[in-house]
Parts: structure tokens; C-alpha cells; sequence
RNA sequence: GGGGUCUUAGCUCAGCUGGGAGAGCAUCUGCCUUACAAGCAGAGGGUCAUAGGUUCGAGCCCUAUAGGCCCCACCA
């Protein structure tokens, strides 16, 4: 047996244990493996990390669920795949791509398609594996061999298969519709992708002169003035009385000299504005709406990169807000605009480059979402699909009932090309996994293939069957699929899980995954998002430099429920390590007496187990129990609380002492045995803890028993009903608590742990009495006895004795020339005003009668029980301050 | 405008189907006791946001109010 280092030091492991469970290939799973020795299968798919990313806190925390979630099943004898992967993450790529492009002072388009394409894969080469490298320092068990890429081959494929599917049952079309367009990407992108923020602005009133009616005009109010050269009506409610006459004429649109109708709609509000609306329908959703109601025209005048499109006039080619200032300039001076006044409104902007979205109307790609949204909210609301925490759910459903068609085309050049082509001679599109032969209307050879890409979402939206082989009848997604869990951030329930979601039912007849459990985000200490511009993001890898992946795992998990947001402190992290320290010098301490043991004796199946032992047993029995129902319910910060107190207080801190004084005895006829049970506990609570910090556990569990290969492959505890012992833990509780009570009344007393006193216990109850008998040993060390006496009355106790009372007995120390009589009194006078409250609410509940008649039985005999204790107790102290009085 | 969520010890947060309020950090007091000072033993500290309600019993369930956060939304 390797003697261990005085503390605990991941740094000079860490690496050395991954590479040999790499090495022995623990993290793969096999479905021809696990269908032979008729393993349940169990699976997770990895959210894919994008290639252009680096690993942040939100991937620590979202892979390290999955890794425990894992190496759990894993444990339990499933075979349990976790499934990893990489998103080429189109327009994110594309971009950086772009701008290393443009440090080196070449633009894309000099490159062409292909040229592009090729530094786009070049990119993936170099960084793409950047990430997963990161992942392993973590201590992710997925099964590397399987990694996927969104663009690779398979997953290609799959898009493609969809794509068509989808087209011939009539769910993707290609329309001109009213879409987000990002000025500055230069691409349409989806409703998910907009992000609303809230910004000040203004309301520019203006007033449209009436044909045909000198000096009478409409009066307008808009919030981007600009638009108005795109303007093809002004609308009016109907119910609008002040306007009734309006309807059908024809009014002037100022600074072009156009004639628009005046149309009446019932989406204007009598109440907001002047009640008069401008209608762009080129260039605003709503207006788009109406104008197609009313057939008005769709008057496009702004350029891909929001710079005015208005042929001779004198805006043509101006930016937007540019062309919006000479625009109110000029209304001002024709004597048009009547006031302009502050107004604060919700401007869309694009995620990810924070440009204000202008809405456009162009020929796009869309996806049509009613049917396919009906499935995925019948998959929650019949319970096929869970969220954890359940509230979710309603976030999920909220979005799909209200949901819009997908735009899935871009306008980018990294991503899947769109599987359409156009025919060169009739115009005919032709839908295909592969250029057609001849146009099936004309017979024309030649065709042109669709510029635009899909949407990243598009592929990852079929990463749940696409990685296991899908549309291919694999024997991996017949085992595998459907997935288990997924797990992921709140923030992306719309674009992925919803998406993931009505995919997996509509081409697999499946859902994906039965439960989706969800986690917050991981704030910095102040509680602020983690970002690259406030420049506070704590980088996961430094920490695991530092205190190592274990640590930064734990303080991932602990204290955090699902769903909610958690802040990063670095105490947390100290916290964390300091019990992987104790952890490592509790397995020293057994390690070092391990090794005087007798080995044959050892790895006897009888020990003589003594009722601490038992009770140790019984202890790690039921934690096995409890952390084995809070994993299977997700609560994975409450069963890691839950091994941690155990390790800590009953392991560390009270069985280890317990257990010394027999180590420290050679002679002790039960010395084999505490040594089994050191081992034996340590080894449930080792595995029990493996799943949260693997190394550490692995690590020690290897130098504790040389003939095991890994901690990973060996079986989780189960409950056993054979080292259920329910004497020993109460008898073990009631000594614990003299314990404690003499503790309390040493420090009390000041009176250092170098002396030694002589301990009397004195109880009428005979078992108990056997109780202590049985525990002298480690009761005289641990409440720093010389000497154990025990009576049954107090023949030989000084009067002076200091005293406490426990349930069932009283205990006294003769500290005569310490005792201060005042201070002793002092302190029973606390004890039984504290009884007496205990004694004032059982008898109070107990004397209720409806709580008599109306509680369930157990309740109340457990009640009773407590009124039995507190009376015996009161009277002892009471006894005990009559006789000092005296 | 709609929806969600939170308010628990000085700080950050747990608290499972309702049955005597918990952790970490911080504070105070003793201890270098032969696994661990990254430690040990004690202690203090909470009208569980407020007001009602249901119940024998509420931190937990219901309603309202106040404040915080988040998401969704087409009010120009």
C-alpha cells in the first residue's frame, strides 16, 4: 500500500488518472455490449459546445451534472452513454472567421465560397478540438470515441433527409415574408434570436395633408420616421369615429409626393398615438400584416446594410439614422412635423452582434410550426417529456403556443447549404439531396443550387438521433434512443429544447428525452452575469489550476437547486477542497492502520463488530439509500450535502474517534474489526461520492485496495437489510449525546481538554446503563474521562459534582475546586427553561384534542414519547437544583 | 400587456409529499489531542417579506399587497 501525501494534491494526479481511464476505454459504451448482457441503457446527449468557444463556467456546471448523472448509471450497471459533440455554429464561426479574415486584410467575398469555406474549416481544424481538450480536464466521462461535429458526414446527412422530409410534406416552403435582417451580419435571423431591449426614443407627430382637402392633414406618430418613404397607407380603426370619413380618401406622403389611401383596420388602437398609423409593410411586422389584409404594396427601401433605398431622392443611399435626421430636418421645415415627443419603446436588436434588427421583406426559407408544435406540447402535457424543475414546463409551452413560422435561411456561407435547386431554364425548384439529373417540368440539365445556409439550430435541433446514426436504422439508436436526460441552461429552452423536442417526434415518432433538467446561470460574486466586457468571468480552468477539478466540481453543485442561478465565490471553492483534504487524510489515517492490521484476519467475513461499528454501518446503509432516491430525482445538491455530512461529522468526526482507542489496543479482541469497518464505510462513501469528485475518489480507492482497477467500473451501494441496525444507532445517538453534554459543560467551565475527569453516570435504567458499559472505551476518550463510573443512584458523587442531563440519565463530574456554584445553578436554570417550553408545547399538542383525534398515530406516539423524556429530564434537574440550593 | 420566479442567520444559499428552522463563509471562546490548523471542541445569531385564509398543525398549500430578478409580447 502506497503511503499518501499529508494533503491532498489534484494537480499531481488529475492527468495521470484520465488518461487511464481513457486508456481502458471506461467511458465508452457499447450497444451490442449492453444488449448481450441485457444492460438497461442509459443516455445523455452533450449540449455541443461551439467551436469558437472556450469553456466557461456554464459549461462546468452543465457538463458536470451530466458527468454525475453519468458516472452514476454508469455505477448502478446501465449502460450509459453520454454522448459528446461540437456545433460548428454557423454564424458565430462565420464571424470570427470574418474578422481574422480582416486582421489580415482580406475580405470574404475575395475569397469566394469555396476559398472561404476552406479557412472556415481550417478554423474548426485548429480550434475545434480546443474545447473537448478543455472538457477532459473536468473529468467528463463522455464517450470521446463517438464525438460528433454538426457538420460532419452523418449529421450532414441527416439535415438533408430532414430538409427533403420536411419540404415533401409541405412544412418547409419558401415564401417572401417579413423577416429579422441583421444589417451588420447581413443575414435573416429568427424570432429566437431577437432580443428585445427596452431604449429611449422619440415620438415624431407628423401630419399627412389630405388630397384634395387644402390645409387638412392626418396626423401620425411613429417612432422611426424614416420608414416613411416605404409607406403605402395610413390606417385607422374602424370603431373610430374622429376618422370614419377618412377611409378611402387618398393622402399626400410627405417628402415624395406618392399618394397613399387611408385604409381601416382593427389592429390600430383608438387610444394609443393619434390613432392614425403609418403602414410600412416592408418594414414592420405588423404593418406587413395589414398590408396584406388590404393588398397594399411591400415598398422595400433599405439596402442589406440599412442604408436607404429610394431612388432619386435625395436620401438614396444615406444611413438609416442619418437618412431619419434629414428626414425630420426637412418635415420640420415644410411645416409637417407637429411635435416630436420623448417615448421610450422596445427596439429588437440581434443577439449576438447587439445591431438593431431591421425587419425586411424578403423571399426566406421557413419552417411551418402549427402542426409540428402540437405534438411537442401533447409530449408535456401527457408527461412524456418532464421538466425539472417543473415550472419550466409553462416557460416551454408559453413559447409553442405562441409560436411563428422558423426562418431557417441565412445568408451566410458556413453552415448546411440549403438542398434546393433551381432549374436554368423554367425557374422550376427542385428539392433534392443531391444536384438533379434534368428539371422534371422542362428536362433542362442545368441547375443552379440555393445560396443561402440553414439555420445552426437546424442540425442541433437532430443531435438526439442524428449522433447515434440516424436516418440509418443503427443499432446504436435502437438502443440508445430515446435519450434519458438532457440538461442545459434556462436561456436556451427556445432555440434547442422545443426544437429538439417536435424534430424528434416528427421524424423519429419519439421524444428525444423524457426529462429535460434545467440549471441556472453562475454569476459572479456580486451576483452579475459573467461577461467578456465587464471582464469578471471567472475562467474554470484557472480553478481548476488551483484547487482542482474536484473542488471546482463540488462548488458547482453544492448549495444549488435546479433552475436557479448560483454566484461564484472563491471561499466556496477553498470549502470545497478542504473537504477533498479531509476526505484524502481520513483514507490516510485508515490506510496507515490498515497496514498493521493482519491481513488474513482483514479479509474475514465474520468480524465481530461492536454496536459503534453497527452503527457506522447502519449509517452509511441509509445514505446509500437516501442519496440513491435524490440522485434518481435530480437533487444532485442535496445528496452531495447529504455524503458530505456524513464523511464530515459521523465518519470523521465521531466514528474515527470512536474507533481509536481499540486501534491504539492491539489486544482489543474487536481491533480487526474497527479496521474492516474503517475500510468498509470509506469504500461506500468513496463510491457514493465518485460521481462528484471522481479523482480524488479514484485515487484513493486504487491505493486502498490494490487489486482494484477503478472506482469508475465497480457497482454503487445498494441499500442491505443486514446491516440495518436500529439498536445500535439509537443506543450510539444517546451516547453521543452525553458526549456532547459534557463537552458543553467543559467549555462552559473553561476547563481544558489536558484535564481529565472522572465521569459518573447515573441512571435507574438498566439497558441503558449496559450501554455505557459497552461504549466506556471511546465514551472515557471522547468526553475526556479518566475514569467511567456507573450507578445507579449518587452513593459517592460529591454534592458539588457539576451535572447535565441527558435522556434517561444524569451525568456528573467532580470538578470540586473549579465549581462555581452560582454559575452551575445559572446554567440548570437554562436547561430547564428550555425543558419547560419543550414540555409546554408537547402537552399542549397532546391536549388538543383535535390534533388527538385528527393526527396520524405515529405523530402522536412520537409526541408522546418526547413527553415521557422531557418529565424524566425536568425531574432530574430539578432534583439536581433543589439539592444545590439545599 | 402576459407569464414565471424569488424574498429564510451579518453575507451567499439549501430546506424532499405540510408535523420541532439548516449549511458554507463571517463572528466569539477554548485547543498544535499521534489522519487532517485546508484541523478539533464549544457558542452566539432567524416574528422564514407583509396581511389574511385553509388545516389539529404552515417556511412549505391558497388569496392579496410590497419589493427584487427573469422571460415572453406587434401597441405604431
Amino acid at each position: 500500500m502506497k503511503e499518501l501525501e499529508k494533503t491532498y494534491n489534484p494537480s499531481a494526479i488529475e492527468e495521470k488518472i484520465y488518461q487511464k481511464w481513457l486508456d481502458n476505454k471506461y467511458f465508452h459504451a457499447d450497444a451490442e455490449r449492453g444488449k448481450r448482457e441485457g444492460k438497461k441503457p442509459f443516455t445523455i446527449v452533450m449540449p455541443p459546445p461551439n467551436i469558437t468557444g472556450q469553456l466557461h463556467m456554464g459549461h462546468a456546471l452543465d457538463n458536470t451534472m451530466q458527468d454525475i448523472l453519468t458516472r452514476y448509471k454508469r455505477m448502478q450497471g446501465y449502460e450509459a452513454l453520454w454522448q459528446p459533440g461540437t456545433d460548428h455554429a454557423a454564424i458565430a464561426t462565420e464571424v470570427k472567421v470574418i474578422d481574422k479574415l480582416k486582421s489580415e486584410g482580406v475580405d470574404k467575398h475575395d475569397l469566394g465560397r469555396d476559398g472561404f469555406l476552406e479557412k472556415c474549416w481550417d478554423w474548426r481544424k485548429e480550434y475545434g478540438t480546443r474545447i473537448i481538450n478543455q472538457l477532459h480536464k473536468l473529468g467528463s466521462s463522455a464517450d470521446w470515441d463517438r464525438e460528433r461535429f454538426t457538420m460532419d458526414e452523418g449529421c450532414s446527412d441527416a439535415v438533408l433527409e430532414v430538409f427533403c422530409k420536411l419540404y415533401e410534406k409541405g412544412y418547409i416552403y419558401k415564401g417572401s415574408r417579413i423577416i429579422n435582417w441583421c444589417p451588420v451580419c447581413q443575414t435573416s435571423i429568427s424570432d429566437a434570436e431577437v432580443e428585445h431591449q427596452e431604449q429611449d426614443g422619440f415620438f415624431w407627430h407628423i401630419n399627412y395633408p389630405i388630397v384634395g382637402e387644402e390645409g387638412r392633414f392626418v396626423e401620425i406618430a411613429t417612432t422611426r420616421p424614416e420608414t416613411l418613404l416605404g409607406d403605402t397607407a395610413v390606417a385607422v380603426n374602424p370603431e373610430d369615429d374622429r376618422y370614419r370619413d377618412l377611409v378611402g380618401k387618398m393622402l399626400e406622403l410627405p417628402l415624395t409626393g406618392r399618394q397613399i389611401p387611408v385604409v381601416a383596420d382593427s389592429y390600430v388602437d383608438k387610444e394609443f398615438g393619434t390613432g392614425c398609423v403609418k403602414i410600412t409593410p416592408a418594414h414592420d411586422p405588423n404593418d406587413f400584416e395589414v398590408g396584406r389584409r388590404h393588398d397594399l404594396p411591400e415598398l422595400c427601401i433599405m439596402h442589406d446594410d440599412a442604408t436607404i433605398h429610394c431612388p432619386g431622392s435625395k436620401y438614396d443611399g444615406m444611413e438609416r439614422y442619418e437618412a431619419r435626421k434629414a428626414m425630420v430636418e426637412d418635415l420640420k421645415e415644410q411645416g409637417l412635423l407637429v411635435k416630436v415627443v420623448p417615448h421610450s419603446h422596445n427596439v429588437g436588436t440581434h443577439d449576438r452582434c447587439k445591431t438593431t434588427v431591421e425587419p425586411m421583406v424578403k423571399q426566406q426559407w421557413f419552417v411551418r410550426m402549427d402542426e409540428m408544435a402540437k405534438p411537442a406540447v401533447e409530449a408535456l402535457k401527457s408527461g412524456q417529456l418532464k421538466f425539472v424543475p417543473e415550472s419550466f414546463g409553462k416557460t416551454y409551452l408559453h413559447w409553442l403556443e405562441g409560436i411563428r413560422d422558423w426562418c431557417i435561411s441565412r445568408q451566410l456561407w458556413w453552415g448546411h447549404r440549403i438542398p434546393a435547386y433551381y432549374c436554368q431554364e423554367c425557374g422550376e425548384i427542385v428539392v433534392a439531396k443531391s444536384m438533379p439529373e434534368k428539371c422534371p417540368k422542362c428536362g433542362c440539365v442545368h441547375f443552379k443550387q440555393d445560396e443561402d445556409t440553414l439555420d445552426t439550430w437546424f442540425s442541433s435541433a437532430l443531435w438526439p438521433f442524428s449522433t447515434l446514426g440516424w436516418p440509418e436504422k443503427t443499432e446504436e439508436l435502437d438502443y440508445f434512443y430515446p435519450t434519458d436526460v438532457l440538461v442545459t441552461g434556462y436561456d436556451i429552452i427556445f432555440f434547442w429544447v422545443i426544437r429538439m423536442v417536435f424534430s424528434g417526434i416528427e421524424q423519429t415518432g419519439k421524444t428525444p428525452f423524457h426529462t429535460v433538467l434545467i440549471h441556472g446561470l453562475v454569476r459572479d460574486s456580486q451576483g452579475r452575469k459573467m461577461s467578456k466586457s465587464l471582464g469578471n468571468g471567472i475562467d474554470p480552468l484557472e480553478v481548476i489550476d488551483k484547487y482542482g477539478a474536484d473542488a471546482l466540481r463540488m462548488t458547482l453543485i453544492t448549495g444549488n437547486a435546479p433552475g436557479n442561478d448560483m454566484r461564484f465565490y472563491w471561499e466556496r471553492v477553498e470549502n470545497s477542497r478542504n473537504f477533498a483534504n479531509k476526505v484524502w487524510n481520513a483514507s490516510r489515517f485508515i490506510m496507515m492502520n490498515m497496514e498493521k492490521a493482519d491481513p488474513e484476519k482483514l479479509a474475514a467475513e465474520n468480524q465481530q463488530l461492536t454496536m459503534a461499528d453497527k452503527w457506522i454501518l447502519s449509517k452509511v446503509n441509509t445514505l446509500a439509500k437516501d442519496v440513491t432516491e435524490n440522485l434518481d430525482k435530480y437533487e444532485l445538491g442535496i445528496a452531495l450535502q447529504k455524503v458530505y455530512d456524513f464523511i464530515w461529522e459521523e465518519f470523521c468526526d465521531w466514528y474515527i474517534e470512536m474507533v481509536k482507542p481499540r486501534l491504539w489496543n492491539d489486544e482489543d479482541a474487536t481491533h480487526t474489526a474497527a479496521v474492516w469497518t474503517l475500510k468498509t464505510v470509506l469504500i461506500n462513501s468513496l463510491k457514493l461520492l465518485h460521481p462528484y469528485m471522481p479523482f480524488l475518489t479514484e485515487e484513493i480507492f486504487c491505493n486502498l485496495q490494490e487489486d482494484e482497477e477503478s472506482i469508475m467500473i465497480s457497482s454503487w451501494p445498494e441499500f442491505k437489510a443486514e446491516w440495518n441496525f436500529e439498536a445500535e444507532e439509537k443506543a450510539v445517538e444517546t451516547i453521543k449525546e452525553a458526549v456532547r453534554a459534557i463537552r458543553g459543560v467543559r467549555t462552559s467551565m473553561n476547563v481544558p481538554p489536558s484535564k481529565k475527569a472522572k465521569v459518573f453516570v447515573v441512571s435507574e435504567n438498566q439497558e441503558l446503563l449496559a450501554i455505557f458499559e459497552y461504549s466506556k472505551v471511546f465514551f472515557a476518550a471522547l468526553g475526556y474521562a479518566s475514569q467511567v463510573c456507573l450507578q445507579k443512584d449518587k452513593a459517592g458523587i460529591d454534592d458539588d459534582a457539576v451535572s447535565a442531563v441527558i435522556p434517561g440519565a444524569a451525568i456528573y463530574m467532580p470538578f470540586a475546586e473549579l465549581v462555581d456554584v452560582a454559575k452551575e445553578m445559572e446554567r440548570l436554570e437554562k436547561e430547564k427553561e428550555r425543558l419547560s417550553k419543550e414540555l409546554a408545547r408537547v402537552t399542549g399538542m397532546l391536549s388538543n384534542e383535535k390534533f388527538v383525534s385528527k393526527a396520524p398515530e405515529a405523530k402522536i406516539n412520537e409526541e408522546k414519547a418526547k413527553l415521557e423524556k422531557y418529565t424524566q429530564m425536568m425531574a432530574q434537574v430539578e432534583e439536581r437544583l433543589a439539592q444545590l440550593q439545599a
